[in-house]
DNA sequence: TCATATTCAGATTTTTCTATCCGAATTTAA
DNA sequence: TTAAATTCGGATAGAAAAATCTGAATATGA
């Protein structure tokens, strides 16, 4: 079960780290990214499309085509992926769910988590995805066949 | 979309605080539950049922029927209930769904957000029912209608 | 005893999310 | 020009979660 982002989310994700590790400019196949990432191709295709649909990835078609970042790595974050995916209701809704909480009728846990979701916030937009691709040894490799 | 539990889960919080402020021993049937939370109704009974079967519910047949606390209120955190409905999922899982990720062989966020999800642990262990019961004005009246 | 109000158990439906299928459009390179 | 490799678009299937239905069992009180 995913814990904070959908599954789609969880691929959009790793499959963007990927790219981040491709030179600027370089194509990437869906086939190749479903090989090295353990990710349903169709799924992950239709993820990418959305991805491009959104602005966050350019395609071509055809052999030699595939998919990319449309801005350097540098300049993206886990929140630009998140928000494009699975939007941010996660920065809304009340986490014990009821439907009417709010600062001025909080829940017993509005503020203490108020203070986890910035956290997490912050966490989401502080990093790019350049440095975040780098810094795990091997992402391509996460998953073993 | 439910943020950190299912919709299950959030369910049987509300109704487990709404329990809370009963008189020690006093039962409470599915239909009032369902009358001030908003909650469909058969769907709330399977809830119950379980948490029932769980140990943390009794319940008796029967008009006068209904459900309540096994346990005094004081005696009982939002872990429980959560543990009871959703399992610990969130404390093992990646947060970017890597299925390899481990300290070992971290992801990006891997240390990050174990902060983030030991501090949401002790959240959920912190407080006891009756203190968050009390604490929300009217948690019974919180859904308009 | 009997009508009523409840929980209980299991099956079923509905909805949402995940995943797959198929054929068309596009691009490349021989 | 043609074969091959890709993305694209829409429909469909499958799985999981949410919600509903039905009838049985049980308890209450008149």
């Amino acid at each position: 079960m995913s814990i904070l982002f959908s599954r789609q989310c969880e691929y959009a994700i790793q499959g963007v780290l990927y790219l981040a590790l491709k030179p600027e400019g370089e194509m990437t196949s869906i086939k190749e990214l479903t090989k090295r990432l353990d990710i349903p191709y169709h799924f992950l295709g239709k993820i990418l499309q959305r991805l491009a649909a959104k602005g966050l990835l350019m395609s071509l078609k055809g052999p030699t085509g595939g998919f990319a970042l449309t801005k350097r790595a540098k300049d993206i974050t886990l929140f630009d992926i998140v928000e494009a995916v699975d939007g941010s209701a996660f920065t809304k809704n009340c986490v014990l769910g009821f439907p009417e909480c709010s600062g001025k009728n909080p829940c017993a846990v509005h503020n203490t988590w108020g203070r986890m979701r910035d956290e997490i916030y912050e966490m989401l937009v502080s990093k790019n995805i350049s440095d975040m691709a780098k810094e795990m040894k091997k992402p391509e490799y996460r998953v073993a066949g």
